[in-house]
DNA sequence: GCCGGCTATGAAACCTGTTCCAGAGTATAG
DNA sequence: CTATACTCTGGAACAGGTTTCATAGCCGGC
């Protein structure tokens, strides 16, 4: 009845006391010496070691958070984990958390915002010491409205958080995004140098907010350039191929139309790269096409495509790094960085064929 | 409906001793309810109800599982989570543990065995109640000996474990993998059946053991067809387009080059296409090409691209099916199982142009 | 009227650490 | 020699739950 303990050992449940009392000191010394606080002699240091060598101990995290009150664990929620860039700002929270001795926990919400609160609320059993959230979607209705009261429960609460290029629901949220505006600017600045004049522009909904930085920056561009902005040559559509390509081919219907193209995203772009083949016309020499993100499949189409890079990993990076240094300091004031963009040319641009 | 969030609320901090205290009843009796173990009377049901209600009461999981023994966390170590396949498996690990209420850490290792192993460390501490591993590599050198030793370790400790993919270390390891061999074999059938008498096959490092099961599938298929295995139509490459390329432009200049070409994965099918527009040629009128892996972007290319799809995400599903299966009864006898690969025909393949 | 079987509850031990506090030994300063 | 400051240690009180056990009311049945 009393032999539970027996064979412990070897069955996963070393200890600290098991520790202490093979090495022949309290737990308290145990403790000190794992967590370096406190004096411990170098007599205590070395039979402890070789105590936790020999039962193969590794300390209980959950006990120790229970504590601390610190979980040493952070919550990325990633929106879709299959999109490209999700993967970037993975890697780059990861980086930085890792350096910390903190583990994220990477979560995709699938674009469900009832997956989203689920998942939160799961997180914050587990007492996670802080999230990062990423959902680019801000659409309205209940689900979401009693999501945003949540969150800002949770803030209340003192939980940190960090929003990457997504509005923050409370003043105690650091926001890190990129400068999408002035990406698209760009972009069609240098569709401009290149001496197009007619730019069209495919969209996504805009009103989803995604499209709207990149539609301002167009236009921007367009202004900035002297050119005339005519709203048949922006289309609306979704973000993705099927769109592109339906979205390009009434373009080209058009009975002027556009010598250059620019797409909401990258694989938008794709659809539209495949229109124009379709209908024999060729990119560059015909049309140029630019698109959005940098996604890794941008290098290798064919021809490769001129788009805009977003710094996934480095928005990941500091993202995780306002975060760590929130839950070090709750009180820090709000933070909020943009990211620049930056234009990478590749073969889908060039010059105009005729003047 | 305005709720007063000050009070118990403002620390943070609601435990079940405040709920208990509000509602008038122990803390086990609130335990027993918020667990659904055990009697608890109408009147306490609706007491406690609305005491944890009003004070937003969330039980800390950390001190649950430090009595529970059970963390209900699971992690998924991805050996690269930027790779697409990484992103279905984790989707399907998701979605079945999410369903069992337990939420999985992903965490990518990015091909480096001792993050592998930092990692499978931190977890420990974490008292992660199962792992999943889905490294791909199967490296030899010092670290990855001692990481073997420290799985085995973790295993006869009782940790649950299932391998995706992958040699198991313990004869408690679960296993799920695809059939890879056949599904070459299928694709060089496919081939085959359309009239190709000479097909290559672009190899990955054939030492890294992930081209091997294709290299001995590509050979079988050859065989069922009754063509001779011409060595020179072997290249052996990396596993990127750059190395598909390079192969290609090889296998063109044989003098009697083959009509259809079988990579080892998606991303060096890549190279191959372009390398042959690049050359001049077309898909598949002069040469046809096979990938394996479906990644999303094979669907997009131009031409789509014919290859083997990995069910990734029944994977997953699989793995935590079984990962679930352990934890609960961890005696249960080894399981494996080996999911089928099936060919995804599309554009480019079809049948040789001149006899 | 007593017994056994339900329902319902609270006290208390326990899980595995951290940390405060008190005490003891030793060295240094005054 | 005493006061003070360090070094080192163990006891014990936490952290926030779960679970065992004992107790008690109430029911029907004998």
């Amino acid at each position: 009845m009393e032999v539970v303990t027996q064979g412990a050992a070897e069955s996963g449940g070393a200890t600290i006391y098991k520790v202490a009392e093979l090495a022949g000191v309290s737990v308290a010394t145990v403790s000190r010496m794992i967590n370096a606080s406190g004096y411990v002699s170098a007599l205590s240091r070395e039979r402890i070691a070789s105590a936790m060598q020999a039962l193969h101990y590794e300390p209980n995290g959950l006990a120790r958070s229970l504590t601390t009150k610190q979980s040493e664990l952070l919550a990325l929620l990633l929106t879709d984990i299959g999109n490209p860039s999700s993967a970037q700002i993975a890697r780059g929270v990861q980086d930085v958390a890792r350096q910390a001795g903190y583990i994220p926990i990477i979560c995709s919400v699938d674009d469900d915002p009832l997956i989203e609160i689920e998942t939160v609320r799961l997180l914050r059993r587990k007492r996670v010491d802080g999230m990062i959230l990423t959902s680019l979607t801000e659409t309205q209705g209940a689900a979401t409205a009693d999501q945003v009261r949540i969150l800002h429960r949770l803030c209340e609460q003192g939980l940190a958080m960090v929003c990457i290029g997504r509005r923050p629901m409370h003043p105690r949220v650091d926001v890190v995004s990129t400068d999408t505006m002035t990406g698209a600017r760009d972009a069609v600045a240098h569709l401009a140098a290149l001496g197009h004049q007619r730019i069209g522009f495919i969209a996504g909904q805009i009103s989803l907010g995604v499209a709207l930085g990149r539609l301002t920056g167009y236009r921007q561009g367009l202004a900035d350039a002297g050119l005339a902005a005519d709203t048949r040559l922006v289309r609306e559509g979704h973000l993705d191929e099927e769109s592109g390509r339906q979205e390009t081919l009434v373009l080209l219907q058009l009975p002027d139309p556009p010598t250059a193209i620019f797409c909401v995203n990258d694989r938008t772009a794709f659809g539209v790269l495949s229109a124009i083949v379709e209908r024999g016309r060729r990119v560059p020499d015909d049309i140029s096409v630019v698109g959005f993100d940098d996604v890794p499949l941008a290098a290798l189409v064919h021809p490769a495509l001129t788009t805009i890079s977003q710094p996934a990993h480095e928005l990941g990076r500091l993202a995780a790094t306002f975060l760590l240094e929130r839950i070090a300091r709750p009180d820090t004031p709000h933070q909020r960085s943009v990211l620049p963009c930056h234009l990478v040319v590749r073969r889908s641009t060039g010059p105009p064929s005729a003047a």
